[in-house]
DNA sequence: TTGTGTTTTATTGCCTCC
DNA sequence: GGAGGCAATAAAACACAA
C-alpha cells in the first residue's frame, strides 16, 4: 500500500495501521484469539472463513466484539477458499499461521453477500450517505463507518460508469436511425435532382417551340396593325401589347425554373450542413411543416409561391400562349406534379398535410434540410 | 497450478461547501 | 479549516482458461 493512509479520526474508523483492537466492547473477554480458536474447533474451513471474513479480523476491525457479532447470518455464499484465510484449516499450523497473519500488514477482505446485499438495499433508497445513516449501517453490518462511506463512494462510481454506458447506447441507436433517415433523403434528393434537370430541359426546348411560335404571331401582327392604323391610327395594338408581355413572361419563366432547380440542386452543402443539425432535431425547427414554404419564400423572395394542386392546364394541346402563365403557378406544376411519376409512391402517404406535397409527415425533414 | 483479466476494496490528492 | 465527494489509481481478491 502505497503511502500513509488518510486519517479520518472523526468518523471513529482506526484506518490501516492503527493497531490490534481486541476486545474492546461489550463482550470484551471474547479475546480475538479464543474467537478464532472456537472457530477452528466448531465450523468448517468454509464457515470459519465466512465467519471471520463477516467480522472482519483485521487490526482496525476489531475494535469490539460487538461490532463482530452484529451482522446476522453471515455466511459466505460465494467465493473460493483461495484467500489468505485458508491457512486457518490447517491444524498443526495453525498457531504459528495466526502469528503470522497478524504480523502481515492489513490485508484487503471482501464483504459478504449479505453485507453486499444489505448496503445494495441502502443504495437504491438514497445513493448519498449521511453520517448518522452511516453509522447505523456500519452498526448493522458490523463495518467501520469508513469502510461503509467507501463501499457508497465506490459504488456511487459504478453506477456511474454503467450509466455512462447506458447512455452511450441510447445515443449509438439514435445516431444510426439519424443515420439511416439522412442516407435515404440523399438518395431521395438525387432522385429530384435528376427529374428536375429533365424537367428543365423539357421546359427549355417549350420555350424554343414558343418564340418561335412568337415570330410567327409578330409577323402576322405587323400585317394586322399595319391595316388597323389605317382605320384608326390612335388605338394602340392590343395583340403587339400582349404578345410582347409574354416574351418577358416566358424568359421570367425560365429564370424562375433555373432559380427554383438551383435551390434543390445546390443544396448539397446545405444537407452536409444539416448533419450537424441532426442533434438538434428536438427544435420546432425542424418539425415545422411550414418551415419549407417560408424558406422557399426567402430563397425567391416571393411569397406566392404555395404548392397546392394546379388547376393551370399546362398540356401542350391548348394554345401556345397558355405557357404564358401566372408565375405564381407555373413552377410548381412544372415540378412538383411530376413526382407522381417517379419509383415513389407518393399517391397514399400516411399522413400529408398541405404543405407537405404528398410526401409522408415524417419526411418533411427533408424540405427543412433542402430548402 | 499458473497466468491473466476483472472486480472489489482502499488510498490519495484535489475540490467544494459550510 | 474540517468534512465529505470525486477521479484516478493501487493492490488484493477473485474467476477462469490453458
Amino acid at each position: 500500500m502505497a503511502g500513509s493512509g488518510r486519517m479520518y479520526t472523526s468518523t471513529g474508523c482506526g484506518g490501516v495501521g492503527v493497531g490490534v483492537g481486541v476486545g474492546v466492547g461489550d463482550d470484551s473477554s471474547n479475546s480475538l484469539s479464543v474467537f478464532i480458536q472456537s472457530q477452528k474447533r466448531s465450523c468448517s474451513s468454509h464457515s470459519l472463513d465466512a465467519s471471520f471474513l463477516s467480522s472482519r479480523p483485521s487490526p482496525s476491525a476489531f475494535l469490539g466484539s460487538r461490532s463482530m457479532m452484529s451482522f446476522e447470518d453471515v455466511n459466505r455464499v460465494s467465493g473460493s477458499t483461495r484467500s489468505f484465510f485458508r491457512a486457518f484449516d490447517h491444524d498443526e499450523n495453525g498457531d504459528d499461521d495466526l502469528d503470522e497473519y497478524f504480523h502481515q500488514p492489513e490485508k484487503k477482505r471482501r464483504l459478504t453477500v449479505n453485507q453486499v446485499q444489505f448496503l445494495e438495499k441502502s443504495f437504491e433508497v438514497e445513493n448519498k450517505l449521511e453520517p448518522e445513516r452511516k453509522i447505523q449501517l456500519a452498526k448493522d453490518l458490523g463495518l467501520q463507518p469508513r469502510q461503509v462511506a467507501i463501499w457508497f463512494q465506490n459504488r456511487r462510481a459504478r453506477w456511474k460508469t454503467k450509466q455512462l454506458e447506458k447512455d452511450y447506447d441510447v445515443l449509438q441507436s439514435s445516431f444510426n436511425d439519424l443515420k439511416n433517415d439522412y442516407e435515404n433523403l440523399l438518395k431521395e434528393k438525387d432522385k429530384l435532382k435528376s427529374q428536375v434537370l429533365l424537367l428543365t430541359d423539357k421546359l427549355q426546348a417549350k420555350e424554343k417551340e414558343g418564340s418561335e411560335n412568337n415570330a410567327e404571331l409578330c409577323v402576322a401582327n405587323e400585317a394586322d396593325q399595319a391595316a388597323l392604323s389605317e382605320e384608326q391610327p390612335q388605338q394602340k395594338p392590343i395583340n403587339v401589347a400582349h404578345e410582347s408581355v409574354s416574351e418577358v413572361e416566358v424568359e421570367v419563366e425560365v429564370e424562375e425554373v433555373s432559380k427554383v432547380s438551383s435551390i434543390v440542386v445546390g443544396k448539397q452543402e446545405d444537407l452536409s450542413s444539416a448533419k450537424s443539425d441532426i442533434f438538434d432535431s428536438d427544435s420546432p425547427h425542424y418539425a415545422d411543416g411550414v418551415h419549407s414554404n417560408s424558406l422557399l419564400e426567402m430563397e425567391t423572395g416571393d411569397s406566392s409561391y404555395v404548392f397546392e394542386p394546379d388547376q393551370s392546364d399546362l398540356s401542350q394541346d391548348e394554345d401556345d400562349h397558355k405557357l404564358i402563365i401566372n408565375k405564381t403557378v407555373l413552377l410548381p406544376t412544372y415540378i412538383f406534379p411530376k413526382l407522381e411519376e417517379t419509383d415513389e409512391d407518393y399517391s397514399d402517404p400516411p399522413v400529408t398535410n398541405s404543405c407537405n406535397f404528398g410526401f409522408p409527415i415524417e419526411d418533411n425533414a427533408f424540405w427543412s434540410w433542402t430548402y
